[in-house]
DNA sequence: TGTACATCAGTGAACGCGCGTTCACTGATGTAC
DNA sequence: TGTACATCAGTGAACGCGCGTTCACTGATGTAC
């Protein structure tokens, strides 16, 4: 008993240092960018000596890999809590909320935004493990469109989608399992367009495009989104 | 007489290397990325010593300016020239051009994309001589959308746009001259939107976060652009 | 409960490397008279 | 046209710096009997 209580102290204690290391590691991605990341400025940082640092990640790009992981899962997080708050049957109002979490997470956090949407971080391969948190977001989107289609809550006039795209739809169904298996392929396509649209706007923000276009960015970003949430026919 | 060939062929030479130490930083840009673009490296390849390479460029930045002013402009380029050879009226032919050519530039110079549109590069400030080449691209779109509306062509439900967005619209207006006033609130929105989703479509297929969703990526590309083309109303 | 051994965290020195930038210099090319 | 001087391109050494990673080590903490 006694043993175990201190071995769990032990691995508590390890735990603690493998966030505090993350959170040095963000701090440094804010100043000098995904690039410049260095193990050495983290043990520096924490007061200890580089070598150390080795103990809790076997390399810098592992430790890039935990900070990409949780980016995603913070991201998603503050999303699922956002739209879970909304009622059910305000889609509109679930899709609004989710735009509006992903961007005032990405807002307030810049660089962990920029580290996962941005440019790649060059000779860095991002393991098959960063795919389930990579598509939280993504999940609950089509999950409210889901569920719109199910009450018949979805009103837009689909268009025809050629063959050459069509193809491509059935992955992405199978990948969000039965559901999407309701939506067609119009559907799809405009979710994949909403979806694309998203990002893209935070990152045109975020990365100094809208400079000269727009300056009241909050309003901008409600109105557009509003009418992406139109196009999806929510 | 003598002397002024002399002095221009020197100055040619010059003219010649700098284009040679940017096709290198190019190259260099396309195997390691911009924030590990080094002076060093690019003088390596060219056989000088590093310190020659100051008698071109004054600092690294400079550099990195240079390539981005040249990116801004043969991307600028290749749009006017596949956009020149459209016949006028066909409005929605320019745009597909516009959109496509964006795109094979894209593809073909990933690096030089991602410098421009990716993760600013941290600590670098882009000075004020690459916004021009910056709006090159741009200002084709609005000059197709403003020719449309000329004509009558344009065919859309204008909506209302809140006032809180409206009066972003007027630095934009000014911006690109007397054209845009002939542009409504609603169709100026959805340009943004339309630019916005361009870039927004090219980064995802680039980065990485159409892997899993989209295989056919010409033809998403092409079938998503002209939903696009048709909400500007073209 | 007490002791002998195993595991673990952190140290400090070292490896070999690359970077941006400066500076005094040599030698070639251009300019003015 | 010929000479004296000025400009320019490129050299080579040096500055001070930071990086990732390895390795043999000390000392503390946990484990088994």
């Amino acid at each position: 008993m006694q043993s175990v209580t201190a071995s769990s102290v032990r691995s508590r204690i390890r735990a603690e240092l493998v966030e505090e290391i993350k959170a040095s590691a963000r701090r440094q991605l804010a100043n000098e960018g995904a690039a410049a990341l260095s193990l050495r400025a983290v043990a520096r940082d924490m007061g200890m000596v580089s070598s150390a640092v080795y103990r809790y990640f076997p390399s810098r790009d592992d430790l890039l890999t935990a900070l990409i992981i949780d980016a995603y899962n913070a991201m998603g997080e503050r999303v699922e809590q956002a739209e879970s708050i909304v009622r059910r049957t305000d889609y509109r109002g679930r899709w609004m909320a989710v735009c509006h979490a992903v961007r005032r997470w990405a807002t307030e956090n810049p660089h962990e935004y920029g580290l996962v949407f941005g440019t790649p971080v060059p000779k860095y391969a991002a393991p098959a493990d960063t795919i389930t948190p990579a598509t939280r977001v993504t999940r609950v989107l089509v999950d409210i469109m889901i569920d719109a289609v199910r009450t018949a809550a979805l009103t837009v006039e689909t268009e025809t989608v050629p063959k050459a795209v069509r193809v491509d739809l059935a992955p992405v169904r199978s990948f969000f399992g039965e559901g999407p298996e309701q939506l067609g392929d119009d559907l799809i396509v405009r979710g994949i367009m909403a979806w694309t649209h998203l990002y893209g706007a935070i990152s045109f923000e975020l990365f100094g495009h809208r400079v000269g276009s727009v300056s009241n960015h909050d309003g901008f970003f409600d109105h557009e989104m509003r009418r992406i949430a139109a196009f999806v026919g929510l």
